[in-house]
DNA sequence: CATCAACATGCAACAGGGTTGCAAAATATT
DNA sequence: AATATTTTGCAACCCTGTTGCATGTTGATG
């Protein structure tokens, strides 16, 4: 609990019961959410709207970071140190098609490409789709 | 114009006017489109939902496929013969932050990942972002 | 601990993307 | 030319995400 007062901080955020609800929710599931995943928990007691920039701020602030898949928009926690000026991310999201989860792939990067002249790459974005280890009968 | 008709035939797809207007305009414009772009275009002379629906049936024939990117979905045309049974693309794709336009790299192929134990990649999707050779000055 | 400026929230209202049902129109087949 | 089948346009709808503004909260200061 103090923890997340401590985050937030941190990021020179004030603290609201919202914030750390976000925060915590991130915290103890592990997977990307989309903001309907935050309404759906946390939709009684805040307003749609509230949620929204709660997450739009958190992501300017370097807490979460943008996963994309093939439903839409999803966020997950930076698990570096990002910040307000720099949000590095190179690794690997992987979507289960079975239950539907994306989750982090931490500790694996994207292999370099080697791309046609003229191309000069900034960011890099992996998706991969399949079975996860849980959904593997 | 000839050439569509086969083309949608080909496809088992009836011949109207949107599916050659939309089919031509894949084949004219290089870079992914989407929906809003294509009505953009189109607009003045389809409806919404008709240019939506031969979205639809064209992902489904297998004549373009889904090209996710940061802002949201468009679609690009498929360069091998995919068909209603078989989607296969493993190739790049690259957007520009200055002009905004993705592109698929054909030519080049998404490098093999060593996921960890239990995961079964079915679908890669990787999207580059940066600058692209029209727009470096 | 009371005051206050800065900030965060809720509400209402809106724009955009995407979907569905259904009647009318167009297509391919005979 | 007649017909069964597919496609279209329209209206209506849901979901996601955004903005403006008045009200409520936060944390810093004295
Ligand atoms: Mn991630
Ligand atoms: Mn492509
Ligand atoms: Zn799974
Ligand atoms: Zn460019």
């Amino acid at each position: 609990m103090e923890q997340l007062r401590e985050m937030l901080k941190g990021h020179q955020l004030r603290t609201t019961t919202c914030r750390e609800d976000v925060l915590s929710t991130f915290i103890s599931k592990k997977n990307a959410l989309s903001h309907g995943d935050l309404e759906g928990m946390l939709g009684e007691n805040y307003d749609r709207v509230t949620i929204y920039r709660t997450l739009k701020t958190f992501l300017e602030k370097g807490i979460i970071h943008k996963v994309l898949d093939d439903e839409g928009l999803r966020y997950a926690l930076c698990s570096q140190n990002c910040s307000e000026e720099k949000h590095q991310h190179d690794h690997i999201h992987f979507k289960c098609n079975e239950c539907g989860e994306t989750n982090c792939i931490e500790n694996l990067h994207i292999p370099a490409v080697k791309l046609p002249e003229g191309y000069m790459p900034e960011n890099f974005n992996l998706l991969i789709q399949g079975i996860c280890p849980k959904c593997k009968s």
